[in-house]
DNA sequence: AAGATATACTAAATCGATTTAGATTTGATT
DNA sequence: AATCAAATCTAAATCGATTTAGTATATCTT
């Protein structure tokens, strides 16, 4: 089978390539052709199966109708949440979406976002890594539409979908102080994310309340599951003295509930837990854990919101409106009031 | 800052356009281009920032270094997991990747590949739904590289990387009976996919071996959660004799994990329960669950390797090549031996 | 000095659409 | 019959690369 084209078309009906172009665009009304002409172009194009080549449409509009998304990691269940959500609207409204996992390193964001300029993709919508202010720049710079999601870069104006993750952490915090919970282990990565600083300072300002002590355990997001776990064992071992953990984000939670299984700990007699974000596993575990939950269909929609709206009126629309938000706290049998 | 193109370089340094895009491509030498003009060529990009426009590049040569992942759900952690390790390989090799879920959707399955086909893609790797044989033949017919996952479609010879779904519900269901479980329900979607069809089949013959009796409970994909968790307690109440049930794909397992917890029912003494695909929550979940687990970096390396294959051979490479993976039957807490 | 050969480069066609500026044809008007 | 307007259509430029089929110049050979 050969390729149709718009000139075999045209050639085919005797009529001009542009004639077919107005009429594959709907443009023959607008464009004065007779309807015996788009009716028998119209014909012969469901009668070849012929579709426009998106690559010529593309190199000759500068529209591609493709976004890309960027998130730290495809594979966790947080990003593939957002993703799904983010194809439907994207493929409702036309688009295709490219994707890719930074793992939270920066040379592979910056390769990717140069990649996928050259190819000419109309927007982005970016979890970015924190040293990634020139690429960002360079973006909007060059005008090209994006949206950066979960967290944010120091100084840099854009447009930004983040949640209120001082607000989280610290009622996620006053909930335990609440419930009796004094020592409070809190459990991040130290890649230094806006993110992760903001739910950090929220669990020091709910613990400052009280003139309550500080615990950390800082891991790297390079780190792999095991070393990660025998660390959360060792920061238990070390720290006799802990009643509860936070986790600042879901899979830090995952991973230490496999450490506490492995080291025979009863949630939350032994020790409570807390966690950021909500999953099913959470739901499902014995006993259930207690999350800071963030609203994904809202991330999802507001983000491809902002972006489509950026895209449509490219260099006209505000291009650093901030959305902030609102966490919720689901209270679950991990964080029950403390027995003495 | 305006576009740079080989336009513009080649008028700067008044050399052609055609020199500027051999330097570009390394054909510098074999091109006898000097090495003087190559240095000043090279500088000159280097100092405007120039990256070659990737639509031209592909509208030209029919190339566009990127390919298409169609998942059933992309928010599913068996799909996001080879999406992740199809992402790694890919870009290693050069390759973007745009992706879509079907949802087991025939229709939006049908537009999804149509319209990546317009775009120009190199290659599609694909969880085809049930009735996609029309589009499939297309591009088998087209001779556009494709690689079909996870299932097949009945009668259509094709690249395809899946898993021995017969053995692994065999030998899980096998396990059961072993284990002194005479009454074991099978939860499965309706569709009829031949991996849904074959674990059937393989749960039949290992029930058949023991003259045990079958009993099924079917699902619909597009039915929700909790329509689906009302089925599964309808069911348990309406088969009081099951003393075990067989999940056939992650999903519904979670979903009964809930169903159960809400029921009241203790795993395994109530109810012993496996699943087909393993996960997080089936490792953590009290108790932990028997899973047949399927080898997703194998099928993800598999089917990459594959694709990249033939559409590197475009044409040559051998077009209907079966790779048949092994499932590995993870035995824990959910099904120990039955108490009497 | 003429022809052959090697070196270094380039003009123009091409991929498949969109779009601008204008060309025909027809019919109406005076 | 000449003029104008409306209706219908089209030639050619363009987007930004790749690639074929050369050309021009210098050098070597005899």
């Amino acid at each position: 089978m050969k390729k149709v084209s718009m000139k075999n078309i045209a050639k085919e009906l005797n009529v001009s390539v542009t004639t077919v172009s107005f009429i594959v665009n709907g443009k023959n009304k607008e464009k004065g052709i007779s309807d015996a002409t788009t009716k028998k172009v119209r014909d012969l194009i469901k009668k070849r199966g012929f579709n426009p080549n998106a690559t010529a449409r593309t190199l000759r509009t500068g529209k591609s109708n493709t976004i890309v998304l960027i998130v730290e990691d495809i594979a966790n269940s947080f990003f593939s949440s957002i993703a799904k959500n983010i194809e439907a609207a994207a493929h409702k409204n036309g688009y295709k979406i490219f994707y890719g996992s930074t793992n939270n390193n920066n040379y592979t964001s910056e390769s990717l976002i140069l990649n996928m300029k050259n190819s000419g993709v109309d927007g982005f919508i970016i979890t970015p890594t924190n040293s990634l202010s020139d690429e960002i720049l360079n973006l909007k710079n060059e005008n090209i539409p994006f949206v950066l999601i979960d967290r944010v870069l120091p100084g840099i104006e854009t447009n930004n979908v983040t949640l209120d993750n001082y607000k989280g952490a610290y009622e996620l915090t006053k909930h335990l102080i609440d419930n009796g919970y004094q020592r409070i282990g809190f459990i991040t990565i130290s890649e230094g994310m806006s993110q992760m600083n903001d739910r950090k300072r929220g669990y020091q300002a709910a613990l400052k309340r009280k003139k309550l002590k500080e615990s950390y355990l800082e891991v790297k997001f390079q780190d792999d599951k095991l070393l990660v776990i025998d660390r959360i064992i060792k920061y238990l071992k070390d720290n006799k003295e802990l009643d509860s953990l936070f986790f600042a984000t879901n899979y830090l939670g995952i991973y230490g509930l496999e450490a506490l299984q492995k080291n025979k700990l009863k949630i939350p007699n032994d020790i409570a837990v807390v966690s950021f974000d909500d999953n099913t596993l959470f739901q499902l575990n014995t006993p259930s854990i207690t999350v800071a939950s963030q609203p994904i269909e809202e991330i999802a929609a507001t983000s491809i919101e902002l972006l489509l709206k950026n895209i449509n009126k490219k260099g006209k629309a505000p291009q650093s409106v901030s959305v902030l938000l609102k966490p919720t706290i689901i209270i679950r049998n991990s964080s029950t009031k403390k027995q003495i």
